[in-house]
Parts: structure tokens; sequence; C-alpha cells
RNA sequence: GCGCCUGUAGCUCAGCCGGACAGAGCAGCGGAUUUCUAAUCCGCCGGUCGGAGGUUCGAAUCCUCUCAGGCGCGCCA
């Protein structure tokens, strides 16, 4: 197992020769070497002649000349070549190349190519991604979900310590709106109104439609001041024993209505419309505990306000019902994904509900004012209170604001609104402490859209200001672009609504389907519907991650079916296409083994021969996958990785043209041929599985 | 108003911590097939890198200004 890249080698070589020449230390100087853009400049490039000439008192070319005399390569490269203002110029060995890639071990249970994990352990929290689940996840939540396991895929891969966190929404107000739905269908169902969930969800439908915004406003207004009356019931104690008993039963499945995400959803829904509605926020909701009544616009805020305080046991009850059935439909969707989080991943808001109390106190305490007279250490924060409610202002040296609102003043991150009730500021900070303190990490990356940049400095910062991340601890926000459909505006269903994740794939596998059919008909060939249908599924689902993945993740990008799902070009298609197809070689190998019995095993420690361009390109591109990796993890632009498969496959399909294997010349050549083979397709296997996406053996 | 992101070929995008004539894919045109899976490969066509200055031996890349688009800017997340 080699230690180093290709790059990392010769980077070494230079800074030891150029450090020599300018008599500095070799790990002061960056060498500037770089893969060729052209292979006719070789394989590498070492362009600091240019920059240190002046430095060194001689003209580039002559520095160049002898840094090219003194860089000890010989064992593994070319004599270097000088070119134009001082380019050295590096073609590595052909017979390097092949016993270097001929030294990567055979595949073991868990197959890492030569690739050691790193020798520094550090504890990393990935946070992806951490969906709202009052909700079904829509097409919103697939680039956190997609980038981010990549991310942790690839970091763990390389031997960090990786913790995922899936920071549901699982507490806020719109949880309050699904237990209040919950509510609604206990009043439904023990009326009598809805024999089952169908007509159930009708009713929700068609009742959210009556306080929506088409209705006629005094017919609206009646419609509220009567829910408002009912609801009020739902603040009472005197109700409780019932409601109590009967979400016993909605959880045990014995109610003529069960507990789906379906029926969830469009409670909430309706709940949803009742709170928008622009009447509700005149219209009172009677508490018996309370002298004021509620306003129906913030009952589900009240509901979570009083369910914080624990006072109603039932609430508790059907959130923990909520929850537990949203979360079963989220771990699904994950399965589908081939996304890695787990249940046990899942650390959300309620985690962090006890804990924001003594947040914001000890946030207070440490967050105190400063002498203004002196420039300060760093940059600090100070906690004061503004119109009752609790804000961290965050300062820089000179004590100038860090973040200004749009009239010029400071603007401060809240962490408590002045009713009391906290902000999502407040979880992120109780989160970041509990990370580091509790959980011992040193890297925290969280995987968001680039519209959140500014929330996440202003608690970037906050966090640093009261020493819960100290300098040793990295803070990074992986920002994401929207996904926009082919009219540039941000993807939506023909009608405007919003797009179901479950929806999409479906759409992807039947894409795909249709697809596959096409090509099937193209060749003349018949394959079984159920065949069709899993090689469908599989694809569909690459498709969509790949597309998601293969652009720099800070753009916009725009969702085309037709591009995810082509067989050519820079699509999943292609390269489990390629992938296959080198299983099948492999599997041809293996079958006609023979006397001599040259299988993928036996060849697989073949000698490697680079006799044709073709091979040797590939060979290349095999040991560089490693660099691919480094940029990815240093980066978290899982978009290099893409790039690499995609050249990977376009390097080995270039090969598969020119190079018969199983019909070689030679024995030796096709034992070479069948090893490169597999090489590859350990390679590409790993890259994809990387990427999260899984290799098919046989399309 | 301030801040962030994005402008590269007809389309979708790489390249952006400075390096050789700016690269892919798609689309268009022309070739290759008694296939180790043609869901492939090869060739051609196609670009004032939004614009203008500046720094530099060298700028798509760094700086300044400017134009265009998107997003964000205290009690939602």
């Amino acid at each position: 197992m080699h230690a180093e890249s290709l790059l990392e080698l010769l980077r070494g070589r230079f800074s030891a020769a150029i450090g020599d020449i300018l008599n500095q230390p070799a790990e002061q100087i960056d060498p500037i070497v770089r893969p060729s853009a052209d292979s006719r400049f070789g394989d590498y490039q070492c362009n600091a002649a240019m920059s240190l000439a002046r430095a060194a008192g001689c003209k580039p070319r002559e520095l160049a000349e002898r840094i090219a005399a003194r860089v000890r390569l010989d064992d593994v490269a070319e004599a270097p070549e000088i070119a134009g203002p001082g380019f050295i110029n590096v073609r590595l060995r052909d017979d390097w190349l092949a016993s270097r890639i001929g030294g990567i071990p055979q595949a073991g249970a868990a197959d890492r190519l030569d690739i050691p994990p790193r020798a520094r352990v550090q504890r990393v929290i990935v946070d992806y991604s951490s969906p709202n689940i009052a909700k079904q996840m829509h097409v919103g939540h697939i680039r956190s979900t997609i980038i981010g396991d990549v991310i942790a895929r690839v970091l763990a891969f390389l031997g960090d310590d990786v913790i995922r966190q899936n920071h549901v929404g699982d507490w806020g107000t719109q949880m309050g709106m699904v237990i209040l739905g919950i509510w609604h269908v206990f009043r439904l169902e023990t009326g009598g109104r809805c024999a089952d969930a169908a007509a159930l969800v009708g009713h929700f439908a068609a009742a959210a439609a009556e306080v929506g915004a088409g209705a006629d406003p005094a017919a609206r207004r009646a419609r509220l001041v009567a829910l408002g009356e009912e609801m009020s019931q739902a603040l009472s104690t005197e109700r409780s024993a019932e409601w109590g008993k009967w979400l016993g039963e909605f959880e045990a499945g014995r109610t003529r209505i069960a507990a789906t995400l379906e029926v969830l959803t469009s409670a909430y829904r309706f709940v949803n419309a009742v709170e928008d509605a622009p009447e509700s926020a005149e219209i009172g909701v009677r508490d018996p505990l309370r002298s004021r009544p509620v306003p129906l616009a913030r009952l589900s805020n009240h509901i979570v306000a009083e369910m914080l305080h624990a006072r109603h046991e039932e609430e508790l009850h059907a959130w923990r019902i909520a929850r537990e059935v949203s979360l079963r439909e989220t771990q699904s969707m994950y399965e589908r994904l081939g996304v890695l989080l787990r249940p046990e991943d899942v650390c959300g808001e309620s985690f962090f509900h006890d804990r924001l109390e003594a947040t914001v106190a000890e946030l207070r305490g440490r967050l105190i004012e400063r002498d203004r007279s002196q420039p300060a250490a760093a940059p600090y924060g100070v906690v004061r209170d503004d119109h009752g409610a609790v804000c961290v202002f965050l300062y820089d040296e000179k004590h100038e604001p860090q973040f200004r609102n749009p009239d010029g003043e400071a603007l401060p991150l809240l962490i408590r609104k002045s009713d009391g009730a906290f902000l999502y500021a407040t979880t992120d900070l109780a989160a970041v402490r509990y990370r580091i303190e509790e959980l011992g990490a040193r890297r925290l990356i969280y995987v968001t859209d680039a519209r959140q940049v500014q929330h996440f400095r202003q608690f970037f910062a906050a966090a640093r200001a009261v020493g819960w991340a100290c300098h040793e601890v990295s803070l990074e926000h992986v920002t994401f672009g929207s996904v926009m459909g082919e009219d540039r505006r941000p993807l939506k269903t023909r009608s405007g609504a919003t797009i179901r994740l479950s929806e999409l794939l479906d759409e992807a596998e039947e894409r795909v389907a249709a697809v596959i059919r096409d090509r099937q008909s193209a060749v003349g060939a018949e394959a079984a519907d159920a065949e069709v249908r899993s090689l469908a599924r599989a694809i569909g689902v690459a498709a969509v991650k790949y597309a998601d993945l293969k652009n720099d993740r800070n753009s916009d990008y725009v969702f085309s079916w037709d591009k995810m799902v082509a067989l050519q070009g820079n699509t999943a298609p292609y390269l489990l296409y390629a992938y296959a197809r080198l299983r099948s070689i492999l599997r041809e190998a293996a079958a006609d083994g023979g006397p001599q019995h040259r299988d993928a095993a036996s060849a697989s420690a073949a000698e490697i021969v680079l006799g044709h361009t073709a091979e040797r390109a590939l060979a290349l591109r095999l040991l560089r996958f490693r660099e691919a990796l480094a940029v990815v993890a240093a980066d978290l632009t899982p978009h290099v990785l893409c790039s690499y498969v995609y050249d990977l496959s376009s390097d080995l399909t270039q090969f598969y043209e020119a190079c018969p294997v199983l019909k070689a010349p030679d024995a030796r050549t096709r034992d070479s041929r069948l090893r490169l083979c597999d090489l590859t397709a350990r390679t590409l296997k790993l890259g994809l599985e990387l990427l999260g996406i899984q290799p098919i053996e046989r399309i």
C-alpha cells in the first residue's frame, strides 16, 4: 500500500529539489505541481520556476534547468523536459506506472484499493437532510440529503470518525399543527362523521378549501368562528380523559382511521389553512386555563408552548404518534434513496428543547458588555434584551457590528422571542455545544441551502464568541443552490404544488423503464417486465442522485428528466453501463477458465503491461483516484468525484474499443488487460458507492 | 441600501487558492458495427470566458468599477 498519491509524491520530490536550490526548508515550498492539461506535455508539470525565479535571482528558464537537474525522478519518470517560459514537464515511466498498478492489493472484504486510511483520525459531524417532519419529504430536501450523504461517505472512507446527525424539525409550530390535526381526527372519528381514512382526507381537503384564499370572505369568517368555538374544546381539560383514551386506540391501530402519514398530512394542511386565513388573527379561542383567548391563528403555537411545559400529557402523546409515523416514512425514503441515515442518527429539535433555557442563560452570563475604549482581542458577542426578545449582538475587534439590518443598524441573532419561545438559532447553539462538548467533534459540517448563509455566519460567530467552538474546531457551512425547473423557476408541479420526493422517484423509475423498453425494441430484445422494473428502480434513483451531484453544488441546477436518464454523456446510466460491461468481461473470463484457468482471480496477480496508449491512460487514471478523493474531502465537493468516475468510464470505453481483452493476441496481454479490467471495476464500484450509487452487475 | 451566489460554445456545465493554443457532454454534421453488452467509439463544426480598467513574465482565475440574473437582510426554519 502506498502512502501517497502520485501528486503528493511529485510534490515532495520537487519541494526537496527546490528547497535545496533556494536553501529553504522543503516544507515551506509550494512546488506548484499540477496534472498536465495536455498529454503532449506529459502527465504532470511543475510550474514553480517562473514564480520563484525572481527570488532565486535568475531567469525562470535557468531556474527550471537547475530544478530539473536536481529533482530526483529517475525511479518514477523519464527525464523531465523544460518547455516554454519554464514549465518542467514530467512523464511517468510506463514500467513504473505498471508496477505501481501492480502493487494495488487484491480485493479484501472491504475493498479500499491501495488507499490507506488517514493517520490522524478526527471526529466529524455531518449534519444533513434534516427535514421538518410535519410534512412529507419533497424536492427541497433532496439536495441536503444526497450531498450530505456523499460527504459523510467520503470522509468516513478516508478514515474520519464520522457521526451523522439528522437534525429533524420535530418540535416547532408545524408539529403543533399536526397535533391539532390529530385532535380534529379524534373529533371527526368519534363523532362518526368520517367512516374511513379516504372520507376523512376528503373532508379535510374540502374544509381547507372552505377557509382558503378562494373562499367567500363572509362564509369563511362564519366557518372560522365556528371552528374557533369547537377548538376551544381542544384546550379544555375536561375532555382530556376521552381524548387520551382515544389516542391510545389510535396509536394501537384500533380506531377506524389508522395513523398514517396521509391522514396526518391532510389534517395538517387543514389546520394550516385555518391558521393562515386572514380572519384567524382576530378570532379568539377560549382557553379555560387563561383569562385571555388565544388567537385562532396562533393556536398551534400555543399548543407547542403548552407541550413545552408538559402540561398536557395528551398533546405529548399525540406528538409522539405524529413523530413516529413521520420518521418511519422518512426512514423508508432514506432506504429507497440508498442514503445511510438511520433512525439512531435522528437528533432533532425535541432532543434539545430542554437545554434551551440553560443555553440562553449561559449566553447571557458569558456574553457581557465590553469596554469599547480599546480594541477587542477578538470578535465578540453581547447579549441584550430588545423589545422583550433576547438578542446576541456580534461585533468585530473594532466594535463594529458584524451584521447589519437594512437600516444599517446592528443585526442581532435572536435566541428568545418576546413571548418566551426559542428560535432555531437557540437550538443550533445548543446543538453546537452538545456536538463539541459531548460528542467530541472537531469538525462540524452543515449541509443546507445557500439562503441560510447569514444565519450560519451569525450562529457560528456566536458559538465562537461564547467559547463553545474554540480555534481547533472547524465549523463549515456546506451550501448548495436551488433545484430549478426548465423554466428557471424553483421546481414545482405543473399546478404549482411542491413535488414530493416519492413522486419524483416514481417518475424517474417510469422514465428509465421507458428508456429501457425503447432500447430493447430498437435492438429487438425482450426482457421480463419484472426485470425491467428492477433495473429501472436502481437506475432511476441513481440518475436522480447523480444529476444532483454532478454539478458544483453552489450553483442552482436545472432539473431535466431527459438529461438525467440519457444513456450518453455524463449520466448515471452511462456509468452503470460501463461498469456492467466490465463485469461482463470478468464473468466470461471466469467462466471459460479452461486448463490455464485465467479467470479474474488469477489475473489479479498478473503482470501489468502498458503497451497501448489507451491502457496507459486507463492505468494513470486509476492511480489518480485518490487525488480526486482528497479534493472532495478537503473542499466537500462531490462533483469532483463525479467528474472522476466519468473520466474513468470514458478512459475505460476507449480502452475497451481499442484493446481486446478476452481475444487479446497473447496470454500475457490478456492477463494484464483482465487485471486492468478488474482494477477499473473495483475503482468504479468504489467511486459509485462513495457517491451513494449502487453499481449494477448486469444490464 | 447592505450582503451572498451566479454570468464560460446554440443548450447543460467543468476549469476559478494565477500558468502553455479555454475543456466536457448534449444538440448539428460526417464516419466506424459478422459487439469481450453500439446504452459504444472516432472525426468535424462551434467561445470577444457578461463588460471596462488594474496587478503580473503570464488573468476565465486575483483586485476595483460596472451590467445582468437569483437569493437573503430581528422575534419562521
